[in-house]
DNA sequence: AATGAATGAGCATTCATTCAT
DNA sequence: AATGAATGAATGCTCATTCAT
């Protein structure tokens, strides 16, 4: 067999070394120059590879919702029943263990703000969001319906639940010292628990 | 004889305009040519009355956190109770009414991205950040005082709320068309009663 | 009578700011506000009293010769030979006595290196060159005479005698703790004593 | 494959540019695209070899002074006793054979006025001075030594005849119609020579 | 695939000078 | 005389991108 070309190699090395150095000097910042030091390339081999730097970014996006998706089924696998399959998101999204990951969160934040302004970039930002979005309005329905609750709240209460955690992440990279330490995914799910528990049952 | 300064009013079209500008372009693309260009001013004038680029973005800091805290005033003043009174912030800050401004939202998303990896940003965004700490603290104690809850959670209760907050900030910036509109500030409520209500009793 | 208008105050403040900020500054960081704020006055005053940055450089060259001039005239006023007035003129230049000043003698070697580049300056340093040149000329002239010497070198030592004292300016701003203290003006006459003592007598 | 680096004959060509700019324009006015332009460079290339403009002059403080100490060694070459050494040592300095060059003369003054308000030059240059200094006081230790001499000021004398090179410098830089032409090497060894030969003998 | 020099447009910032008051 | 805001050209520097090797 010929010799694998090690394209598939390098994209993945600079989309990681993309997302460390925007997490810590943003997208503007994040020059090409150090894109490929930190990925210990040179320059000119990232345009070999990526046509342009905003290429790199729209990979980078994909890289971060591929790898959230991926840290959610791991952990759904184990679920039996709605509340548990809701409880495994919550804990991929925004718990402290294995595959936490603050470099990845900061540079979620960052694409969020590039987002604002790159139609690209708010296109995969978008996409991301839809894909969640839907996730969320089924994870939450089954629970609502787990319960015999109405689901007529579901699309508001899953865009509740995603608002709290981008914001989590925001403040987890922008203020980390004014937040107490693990507070997210516990009290998250007690929010949706007892706004389901509070919920009207069906029908009515 | 000498002329009169009218440097405050300077300064002000000038963060303004860096917020107008910043919404739209992010904080790195808002170039001076740009700002002073949509401030009707000229480019050396910004750097008579700002010391640098980073100065006005620290005036723009200040302002977004006064004009929130001016506008919960506002609204809090007919408040009678504690729920009352949350509400009234609640509303303040995700309300649609009188006050909002897609483009103050906007530049709070970048500048909490740019808080990332600028440190005076950073100092800054984290003050506003303990600011509304303390206030939604004092808020949330007294709701839970109100019901006779015990107040254990309420630090985490406090940064869930925020958390909530700063993600829909995101969210109504970067992906408006796949949020639901008008869901959260009622949601913020429902979520945050219900989550009161099913609180334990003081004492317990 | 009426008011003496207080111009030539504060000209001469202006051009004694310019020396100050020159000796820190050099002669193009020393910026029309940075002279402004040393004098105590507003930047648009100095356009008012001069009608450009490049004149009130050349008001300096001629301050700093005149002040030379009067330094040199109050000490040779005691003397009462041609060696004492020769001694009393590398005592006004050199010496560490009343009237040193780092400020002039930095704000001077600045002026000299402005002199390579700008006409004007060049025009005014070289005839402050020429007066130095015609008065050694005359003190040294007396000096040989006075001992029956040969003026055949004069020239060429009232040239060295002039690069001395121009070098120890220099080396005395920009290295002076590599140089011994109070070398300069001891040394520089025992230079010239010795050289004249082994010039071969008039006439010869 | 890869290009072989050609950064070091790139920097020497910046350096050249900018030792013929400064002696015409002086360090401020010697901008980057005058530079460019006289090296036939792009702009954006002086910055690609050098990190500043601040350190491409330092690259030419240390061009020069390694020059002058080769044109020392070349001459001195010849020499065969401490006297010789000595003249060799001025002839590099100030004669006007070989391997003067106006132009390193005045980017040398310039230089020095530079070495008054920037600290880095400043730190160069008294590097410069200070090895100048150890190397006169050698040749003129062993002058004074092969005439049973004392040496007793020999670090005056040393000073002394570094600023008559300096100021001979300046003079020539800033007023070469204002002085006599040829006279600074033959008259600067008859000074020392005299110096030297009316010098105390050792144990006196 | 890989290198690193080269380009050129764009940027924040500086500053002498002007001018309305 | 005096003020201080305003102007606009100039400058050092950055950086994505290209390209010869």
């Amino acid at each position: 067999m010929s010799r694998k070309p090690n394209s598939e190699q390098r994209r993945a090395q600079i989309v990681q070394a993309l997302m460390d150095t925007m997490a810590e000097h943003g997208y503007e910042k994040a020059t090409i120059l150090l894109i490929a030091r930190r990925a210990q390339l040179t320059p000119g081999l990232l345009h070999y590879h990526f046509h342009s730097k905003a290429e790199i970014l729209l990979a980078l996006v994909q890289a971060l919702a591929g790898a959230a998706r991926q840290r959610y089924l791991a952990l759904a696998h184990k679920a039996t029943n709605a509340d548990e399959r809701l409880a495994a998101y919550v804990e991929a999204r925004l718990g402290l263990g294995e595959g936490a990951d603050a470099g990845a969160v900061a540079a979620w934040v960052v694409i969020g703000a590039e987002a604002v302004r790159q139609s690209e970039v708010r296109a995969a930002y978008q996409h991301a969001v839809d894909t969640e979005m839907a996730l969320l309005r089924e994870l939450l329905s089954a629970s609502l319906a787990a319960q015999r609750k109405s689901t007529a709240n579901v699309e508001a209460l899953a865009a509740a639940l995603l608002a709290l955690m981008e914001g989590t992440f925001q403040l987890a990279s922008a203020a980390p010292d004014s937040m107490p330490v693990g507070y997210a995914a516990p009290l998250a799910m007690q929010l949706v628990r007892r706004f389901i528990d509070a919920e009207p049952p069906t029908g009515c």
